[in-house]
RNA sequence: GGUCCGUUCGUCUAGUCAGGUCAGGACGCCAGGUUUUCAUCCUGGUAACAGGGGUUCGAAUCCCCUACGGACUACCA
């Protein structure tokens, strides 16, 4: 093989903000780029104006960059194959379309929407198993196969709008090989005669996506599923130009989380689960849409997670940090079949990758949390707590829920532990390890524990019932971490206020 | 309807190309341990080759059929 330069591209549309499956699509380009030493390229493929949804295209940009599969070439970065944005390119593809009719691969066609519709009504009451645009229709069609070129001419000078179609050879079966699904081939027979250029003087995705891949030196086109059917047009193209065809990898498709059809960008937050990276706000309807940014999700471990959506290295390694993701990828090792994603292991990734995190850095985060809900409380404080509760959280997010005990006392104790344990006595014996507290010098969580339960052991207490209740004091409820490790953060002071609410508010 | 593709524990999957370990791992779930509690953590367990035919000494793996699922079938991408 030739050693060239390998160059793949992600080309979204801008319709709507990227959903995962996007993303992911993207993530695979991006890592068998890296993986090759190739270029990552960003390609805007805005050709539809009718569905363009503005701030679309800034956020697929600003999605890409929050996982960190920044495009190295392309809309958003630098590149000398300029411009990326369609829209831009327009006045390049038509030439390449009367190329193709001047050569007689296309031709020009002017059915309206509804003769196009009488066609495929006729052909489907006449019981045909397909009603395409193609070599046996075109001929009963209003084109420039059928037409002068008189008639061609005159109609084109009359203003009267027209499209070119890509004319597929009759009867060929198109074969390729496709580096996730293997050898594919179609019958041009149940293909169409696509639409290469809109009358409203914009390409299709067919003509201007082979064109940009061709211009762009792309030589992997990964991309979904639902491309495969389309591609032997595709490849139709490549050789009508005379073109050298990329490589193929279709990869399947994500699933919808309730389990029918391919995940769209209609199906955010219907599993209960986000189905976009960023939180989205629709610009018509101002619905918003959460994203795994917002939900607490760390990049890498987004990252990581949707990598093993529909692809794994073979090993039973799970946890890959970004360079260890690209060193790992193959094309190959992609599977064929759709696949729907487990939320409950979307939360076990964001848990590994937060235990790897230091307590300093997890209480940076948490810090700025804090001083939103205006609570105000010295770093290395916030990073003892954190010390505590990382463990037990799978988001930053979390924190607060986990450990607000440790920023403001209980607003209400737990009924059921209440009656479970704060039975006769107990106020009494609270205040009597108030009094102990007072009495250490040295208050930590060693010195407290020792002291509460020499306490309770001279008194011959109910061990759980005493600390149970004593944790319902500072906690307001029956869990959280090491009861004394929670009263040395705390401190003497605020335990000792505590145990006093607890006592005057439940008293018994 | 037509075409193309797919189908291994509930989920993500390994194993299929080069047939031959009680089909392996992870998440979840269940049990036990740790913990004064809850959670984490540790240990163990649960659970799958869509069905039917072949080929073969032997099939998750190769072939055929069926079923089911998905994609596409637009002047959308």
């Amino acid at each position: 093989m030739d050693s060239e330069k390998i160059r793949v591209r992600f080309a979204p549309s801008p319709t709507g903000p990227l959903h995962i499956g996007g993303v992911r699509t993207a993530l695979y380009n991006y890592l068998f780029a890296k993986k090759n030493k190739g270029d990552f390229i960003l390609r805007i493929e805005d050709t539809d104006q009718n569905r363009y949804v503005p701030g679309a295209e800034e956020y697929i940009i600003n999605s890409l960059k929050w996982c960190g599969i920044e495009p190295n070439e392309g809309v958003g970065a630098s590149g000398e194959f300029g411009p990326y944005r369609q829209s831009e390119r327009k006045s390049l593809y038509k030439k390449y379309a009367e190329q193709l009719v001047s050569e007689g691969n296309a031709y020009i066609a002017f059915d309206t929407a509804e003769e196009l519709e009488a066609m495929r009504e006729r052909l489907k009451n006449e019981g045909s198993s397909n009603q395409q645009y193609n070599a046996e229709t075109r001929v009963t069609m209003k084109n420039s196969l059928t037409l002068s070129a008189e008639e061609v001419e005159k109609k084109i000078n009359a203003g009267e709008s027209y499209v070119i179609r890509l004319k597929l050879p009759d009867n060929e079966n198109v074969v390729f090989n496709d580096v996730v699904l293997g050898e594919i081939s179609f019958n041009t027979k149940v293909l169409d005669d696509k639409i290469l250029f809109k009358s409203d003087g914009m390409p299709t995705y067919h003509l201007a996506n082979v064109v940009d891949d061709h211009l762009m030196q792309i030589t992997h086109v990964i991309r979904g599923s639902e491309w495969v059917n389309s591609t032997p047009s595709h490849i139709l193209l490549y050789r009508f130009f005379g073109w050298k065809q990329p490589l193929f990898a279709h990869m399947p498709l994500l699933l919808k989380p309730d389990g029918k059809g391919k995940l769209s960008k209609r199906d955010g937050d219907k599993g209960g689960f986000p189905v976009f990276p960023m939180e989205w706000t629709n610009p018509e309807t101002s619905e918003i849409s959460s994203g795994y940014k917002e939900s607490g999700y760390f990049p890498k471990a987004f990252i990581n997670m949707l990598a093993f959506l529909g692809w794994n290295p073979g090993t039973e390694q799970e946890i890959f940090s970004e360079e260890e993701l690209i060193q790992a990828f193959s094309l190959d090792r992609i599977g064929k079949s759709g696949a729907r994603f487990d939320p409950e292991k979307a939360r076990w990734f964001n848990h590994q990758y937060l235990q790897m995190i230091s307590d300093e850095e997890a209480a940076k985060e948490f810090g700025s949390i804090l001083e939103k809900k205006e609570i105000t409380a010295d770093i290395n404080y916030i990073t003892r707590v954190v010390s505590l509760i990382k463990e037990r959280a799978n988001f930053i997010t979390d924190f607060w829920e986990l450990g607000c005990y440790f920023f403001e006392p209980p607003k209400s104790y737990d009924e059921k532990v209440i009656k479970k344990r704060w039975k006769e006595g107990v106020s009494d014996s609270m205040k009597e390890i108030a009094k102990i507290f007072e009495s250490i010098t040295e208050f930590s969580s060693e010195t407290t524990e020792l002291a509460v339960k020499e306490f309770i052991q001279s008194k011959n207490l109910n061990m759980g019932q005493i600390l149970n209740c004593l944790r319902l004091s500072m906690v307001g409820a029956a869990s959280g971490p090491n009861l004394f490790d929670i009263i040395a953060i705390i401190g003497k002071d605020e335990a000792l206020s505590r145990i006093y609410n607890a006592v005057e508010t439940i008293k018994k």
